[in-house]
DNA sequence: CTGAAAGCGCTTACAG
DNA sequence: CTGAAAGCGCTTACAG
């Protein structure tokens, strides 16, 4: 009598049983080799995927290491490289391999997300951690089923419930900016932000509102413009904010790129910073402290917050139960030279 | 009669026969167990070596996909992260995997370093690339002796003969950038660069050095300092020269990230630039053109720079002969706004 | 501490 | 296209 296949346990044999073919046809299947007819070979598959089966050269070493998957749009600016800064620091200290792989920002085709996760579910992974957006919903899903372990750093949108997700406080980093400005005596404030649709960029403009309203001002929605989180759309921004009736005296910047934009293009118009406009960016990267005059910026701790990724990958595949369901790091506003009181 | 060991096939028979014990014994050596003889261990270990044996689950995949190491010092800079983009870019297009590790700035132990390479080997990478420091000669030694491909970019040291390292045109960028210096007027041109025994800022120094003598000044070895290539040594630098009776009229730095402690420290004092001052970098990041001034800076070609890297290493992996020992990549003079005709 | 022997998981040449 | 059977590489319980 074949028993349900999940309960057998993940042998070739085992496999054979619980679909009534041999051995033989099973270990053609899982080579690949052409002489398996196509309905057996679904069947197997199947199978295959539900029992979860490793090839021998597929199953992890049980003195190997555990290795790490760590999925990024891209690594192209000071973020993406201090949260990988970060992931590696921990790795060194506990063993852990980490392969990195980027999906690119331009939006991969569902299927190659799928194939990529599938790849990454085959490798064996001890676990997966994804930043920003790279995967969706689906891909996050079939890391579940296959029970990898997952975590999502920044995710642009609300990550499932068994998720873990790590983040920085973007709420009170944002409500911490615009208090530092309204300190300061400005009262017209701009917020020029990234996406609109995305969460951290959301908790950041509700953080900036919420110090206004909490003063009593009541917030301009002619100071609040959504664009990408890359220089350029500081330029827009500050432009579009200079050719209104009354431009604002203080920008909150939702990044420190876009900040560096408002700052070059301020430049360019003879507006001086922080004498005649006050800025304040978000990351606290280098970008911020190298740039001149040095950014005033809610820095986010993300060595600390690629650190804390890793950590909890590492504490689900070992089977225990994540303690949270959200790692949420403090943020800190770094005054530096940008601002100013209001003139 | 047993078979000379390097004639045998790495299988654990081959082995027993090699060294007169018995598979058993091997396969406890293999596997770590406690109840095998000292002396007995060391002889099968090193008949193991010898033959290059790989367990089960160390072989490589014959279908998996080629796994490629990466080892940073650290990736704590736009320098690293654009190299590791552009590694993962031709990674993504050739279905190779990326382990990306650091050894950390502090130079790790030798036998720390050893470890580490031995753990690289036995997880039967198919090549290795190493930036800038990290392993020195006898780990990359390590890495040949089991005929692993090896690729170096922007190697401290001159590697050894049989390692292909990837680089920029160092000398040529420097002499690009003080004859752009010498075209506006300057004279007296001081380089502030990195550690002075690395090979790359020797390069850029020569390639300064080559530029002035060509047009008949004598170089005053009161303009040429070293330090790292943080921007702390731009800072320190500035300070340094401007107390000489002479100061020069124009810097070239040896990186972005002098260049923009230079700048720092300009403004500290109310020196502009490029009007008081005029200054190229070399790297030509983020860093150079975020910068306000924009830095003119001599830019490398660094996600380029890691495709070739890990293209030489692929095709190593593949048995082919590499066409050269040394890759290098033309270096580009972006002139931005920190230059100006000397006033 | 060592190894003969049993056995496991998988693959493959081949008969049907 | 399938599977019985031989066999490979490795591991392990156990006798010595």
């Amino acid at each position: 009598m074949p028993l349900p296949p999940s309960s057998a346990k993940p042998t070739l044999a085992a496999i054979a049983r619980g679909t009534g073919v041999s051995t033989a046809t099973v270990s053609k299947v899982v080579n690949g080799r052409a002489d398996v007819a196509d309905e057996t070979r679904a069947k197997v598959l199947a199978a295959l995927e539900e029992a979860g089966y490793r090839s021998p050269s597929q199953r992890r070493t049980p003195t190997g290491p555990d290795v790490v998957e760590v999925a990024f749009d891209a690594i192209d600016s000071a973020y993406p490289s201090a949260l990988l800064n970060g992931i590696l620091d921990h790795a060194a200290t506990t063993g852990v391999e980490v392969v990195v792989s980027t999906t690119g920002r331009q939006r991969t085709t569902e299927l190659g997300l799928g194939r990529k996760a599938q790849r990454i579910i085959n490798e064996g992974r001890a676990g997966v951690i994804v930043v920003t957006s790279a995967y969706g919903e689906s891909g996050l899903a079939a890391f579940l089923r296959r029970h990898i372990p997952v975590v999502v750093i920044d995710s642009y949108n609300p990550p499932p419930a068994d998720v873990v997700s790590v983040g920085a406080a973007n709420w009170a980093g944002g409500k911490a900016a615009t208090e530092h400005l309204l300190d300061l005596g400005h009262r017209r404030i701009a917020y020029l932000g990234g996406p609109e649709s995305i969460e951290c960029n959301q908790a950041r403009l509700h953080g900036h509102l919420s110090a206004l309203t909490s003063r009593g001002i009541e917030a301009d929605p002619g100071l609040v413009r959504h664009g990408r989180f890359r220089a350029e759309y500081g330029i827009e921004g500050l432009t579009a904010l200079l050719s209104r009736p009354h431009p604002p005296t203080a920008i909150f910047a939702g990044n420190d790129a876009i900040a560096v934009g408002v700052l070059r293009e301020a430049r360019r118009r003879g507006i001086r910073v922080p004498e005649d406009l006050s800025l304040v960016g978000f990351d606290g990267t280098a970008l911020a402290s190298d740039s001149v005059p040095a950014l005033t910026s809610v820095a986010q701790p993300l060595q600390e917050m690629g650190r804390a990724a890793l950590r909890a990958v590492l504490r689900q595949a070992r089977g225990e139960q994540p303690d949270t369901h959200r790692v949420e790091l403090a943020t800190r506003l770094v005054v530096r030279e940008s601002t100013a009181v209001l003139g």
